[in-house]
DNA sequence: ATATGGTTTAACCGAATGGTCAAAAGTAGA
DNA sequence: TCTACTTTTGACCATTCGGTTAAACCATAT
């Protein structure tokens, strides 16, 4: 592959993102998406056979970097607390930099489930619970989350996260009412979320 | 307006709801929904004018369930804590029977941010607070629960309910991966997040 | 019966869309 | 420079889509 072609290939990639993210599958044009890659239409046929393969080009890719946003958890050697300390305030910096991945993936997923079975395919849930009860075993059982728990709490960690870039449309217009600012939010939120949480985890105790 | 009437333009607009809540406003085709009303696609046009209109009544109307399910909460004279557990009880109820509403009001709201800034205007965020402070100005105040953190509280409480139906697409496969049922976690979620709300606010007391 | 006015339809239209193709332009080795 | 190959383009195509129109249909009142 030469210099040339990658920077074209690479150039279409990022136009196609960012039209997809914007407009989603069905709104995007591939027109606006060659306009804004500063190419020929037939072009984007060239290096993708078809629209469906483009935005499968992008999905995959974004979606791979949505959920890598999760894993970094496994490799610190801390307390659980302060892990989901640590996952709070870098997922939710890393949605800031990433404001509308969230609804974007969300949405298509939705729209078309059968595009997410194959990625999700690589990723072993039941593994990633091993992995956790092996780490923090004595604070899962001092917390009293046993298995059936786990998916509860995952998904109102990951809610708590993910969910205000997900209604950011409606939040945005609602805090301009209200005097507040959307930022300001983000901002306190990764303190907050965390200590929201670990209170709640404490309060779960058998003791 | 005669029976007849009615009774095409009710279908037109059930129609209408499916196939926008299916497919979305950049997804859904004036046949489609002519073809499932059992009627000429000319009819759409002759009761809604253009497909935006149509979409409009569709969408305003679906907003307005989905908010007005949030209010009944301010009728209760109740605790907070029993409040919370009324709120997740139904509203998850609520969202079981309709679950693909919270994807169809996010991604077209922030398709169109526009769209839900005139329906917005109609709830004053702040009166909605003043209500809950005068119904609940002990329990708050013990719970050390300032105006700015109530964002915080009331977004993550929206996002515990709302969150596993947005992300339906996502829960569903992967459940199905590591043998859980999507219909027994939401059972168990009415109770469990009341339940992790209410501790994640006792853990904040000034006591 | 017939005129009136709202309802429904079949046929049609222009624009937009995803996609194709043959030729032009560019590149690199002999 | 000639040749073989890849990259890029403009023109074009078939189809689809939202929307229009004129006529048919139908119930009701006179």
């Amino acid at each position: 592959m030469t210099d040339i072609e990658k920077q074209t290939e690479e150039r279409i990639f990022e136009s196609a993102t960012e039209i997809f993210i914007e407009k989603g599958m069905d709104g995007a044009r591939m027109q606006d998406i060659a306009d804004h890659a500063g190419i020929n239409k037939a072009l984007l046929h060239y290096y993708y056979r078809s629209k469906e393969h483009l935005f499968e080009a992008v999905f995959e890719k974004m979606a791979a970097v949505m959920f890598s946003r999760f894993s970094p958890v496994f490799d610190e050697k801390t307390s659980l607390e302060d892990k989901i300390r640590f996952f709070f305030r870098e997922h939710i910096s890393f949605l800031q930099k990433n404001p509308r991945l969230p609804a974007f993936i969300l949405n298509e997923v939705n729209r078309n489930p059968a595009r997410i079975k194959k990625l999700i395919q690589r990723y072993n849930i039941n593994e990633f619970w091993n992995t956790l009860e092996s780490q923090h075993h004595d604070e899962l059982i001092r917390y009293n989350i046993r298995r059936e728990k786990m998916a509860q709490l995952m998904t109102s960690i990951a809610a708590i996260s993910i969910f205000p870039f997900a209604a950011r449309g409606i939040m945005e217009v609602l805090f301009e009412k209200s005097g507040q600012d959307f930022n300001d939010y983000l901002e306190q939120r990764k303190d907050f979320a965390a200590e929201f949480v670990i209170r709640a985890l404490k309060g779960s105790g058998t003791e």
